[in-house]
DNA sequence: ATGAAAGCGCTAACAA
DNA sequence: TTGTTAGCGCTTTCAT
């Protein structure tokens, strides 16, 4: 049934030691000056008998996995799943593998996620993370747990984190709106609401509305729970609707609200970009050819899952992270199209 | 930095043997007749010097790594990153983690992919395939490997598998557009050319269309290489178009083949359903908000991971898996929106 | 009701 | 240039 061959096989078969074929194994031979027919025989049996290496003995040996863990809080969201595939062909590249995690915002579930992560023995962790604090992750620091936090990020925090500039780009998006002389405008945004990426896109859009002299009223600032995005919006949109009091623009916080807030726009009839305009933070593709395509924040996601590759590598490798690598923000564009655009 | 305490830690400490611990910490004891009171001496340490098993020396041993391999094209492709999200949820319920792999297609790479996560130890693998035929796969069910091939069949494959009624789906889609009477009918598939779900599709599509005595012609038969989808698709239909003899309606044949055509049926401002009418193999939540709204072909994406899992599972169990249950077909659904139906 | 001891397959000092 | 040896931390007969 399963392999069997060993390195003793190997060994005793060449009639060697067990440590000069696993110097063979791993290309340390000539390093060490091994002769290099000896090489060759040892290479030859490895053929022969098809042997293949036990990951699992070499890893408890070594305490190194070659796997990475990558824990987010959904991967069937289309952001994340780009984030997971732009990894993995990172990953693989270097001989790693990773392993996925949905964590669903919950925050225990995402620290069970890591304990048994940690126990498995990965050699490093890439997380957006579900936490309210930065404590969780400041222990990781300090138990030197290679890992990097994407995309959020939380004040006091010690580990090296990447993420997108939210705040820049919800200016943007309020700031393109302000420009068409739009001043009631609405926000959908996911609660929980300790959500850094979802409060620093509030905080931008804010600050940008308020530079304008603009502010948005409670009952056009909406919390969907993350778990009822659709339900929740739906009846948020309704709401407004029949109150007769409609915003001229609504901002959605991401990629699912957006979804939600077209689907249920489009329900109640009320055109986009005439009647609402609506502009979303995170793009995807099927924005380009929805009715109205819709305008949206879009996020570096290949050079967000790069950076935070090397990062995790290079803590792997024990190598120095220059401080002001430590913390990155990357740029986002905004890309307009129908929904945000009045005529 | 790490962790260190170890079985051996705890027995010294409490005064037992290493044996004894193993047992309470893999919940043996009482089976063992172990003394409740050296149980809870035993736990109360453990609590103490909070250890942790080291899941490395415990896989070792054991040869058990509690992990799962799931192989695909593309994670990032919906289909597959509902399928992995699925998967992820049934497998963290039992105790599993998951690795990703995505293959681009790339047979060579798949094969280099099994073989790392078998070396690896992963105690089981679920593969939709890009591989040409059954052979691999059978040689992984004569040496024992639990598997489960997905989505993707092979004939004369050995191996247990699940995968949706391609045909059946294509059938219906063919039967609804017959049924308006459109008879003008092309077709977009991707290459390469032996992907059995892509193949199956085109089989189910064209025998319902032969019932009617309908056939496709070959300029209308089109085959998008999967890494250039979306140019092959914009050329093709292009091409079309110029020539000035268009079909009624298109079959597209997966998620992305028909975010393509939609994009360039509406880039040439062709109008759907009214000028060429769209019907799609795999429901995306943004067909229904896409202007027009598209039909398709819907997956049961769930059921389809849930079986696939319990199935690996009862072999990594050494269950035994009836002959009616080691090939599966599951029912799909037509879902009719716009892009269909001529008015 | 509990323990001793062997050993999984590999790597890394240290020897020679 | 090559070999010996000692574990890594755990599970599992087999004893007692």
């Amino acid at each position: 049934m399963a392999k069997k061959v060993s390195l003793a096989d190997i060994a005793k078969s060449v009639g060697v030691s067990k440590t000069l074929v696993s110097m063979v194994v791993n290309g340390k031979a000539d390093a060490h000056g091994i002769n290099v027919e000896t090489q060759k025989k040892v290479r030859d049996k490895i053929q022969e008998l098809n042997y293949e290496p036990n990951a699992l003995a070499r890893g408890f040996r070594t305490g190194k996995t070659h796997t990475l863990g990558l824990i987010v809080s959904d991967i069937s969201n289309q952001f994340y799943s780009r984030i997971a595939r732009n990894l993995e062909d990172y990953a693989w590249a270097r001989g790693y593998s990773v392993v996925i995690c949905s964590t669903d915002e919950n925050i225990d579930k995402e620290k069970e996620q890591i304990r048994l992560l940690r126990e498995r023995k990965v050699d490093g962790l890439i997380i957006s993370s579900s936490q309210m604090e930065a404590s969780y992750f400041n222990e990781l620091v300090s138990e030197g747990v290679p890992h990097v936090l994407i995309d959020r990020t939380f004040d006091g925090m010690q580990s090296v984190n990447v993420s997108v500039d939210n705040f820049g780009g919800a200016r943007m998006a309020a700031r393109h709106l302000l420009t068409q002389g739009i001043k009631k405008i609405g926000i959908i945004a996911i609660s929980p609401d300790h959500i850094s990426t979802i409060n620093e896109r509030i905080r931008g859009f804010e600050s940008a509305l308020s530079e304008s002299n603009v502010s948005i009223p409670p009952e056009w600032f909406i919390r969907a729970p993350f778990d009822s995005i659709d339900e929740s919006v739906k009846d948020a949109l309704q709401r407004i609707y029949q109150s007769g009091n409609m915003p001229e623009a609504i901002f959605t916080l991401n990629n699912n609200l957006t979804a939600a807030a077209l689907k249920y726009l489009r329900k109640l009839s009320v055109k986009s970009p005439e009647d609402i305009a609506l502009i979303g933070f995170d793009d995807v593709i099927y924005y380009s050819f929805t009715q109205p395509s819709v305008s949206a924040i879009e996020q570096p996601v290949d050079r967000l899952s790069e950076k935070a590759f090397n990062l995790l590598l290079s803590q792997i490798n024990k190598e120095d992270i220059p401080a002001h690598e430590r913390s990155s923000y990357l740029p986002v564009d905004i890309v307009i199209r129908e929904s945000s655009v009045r005529t």
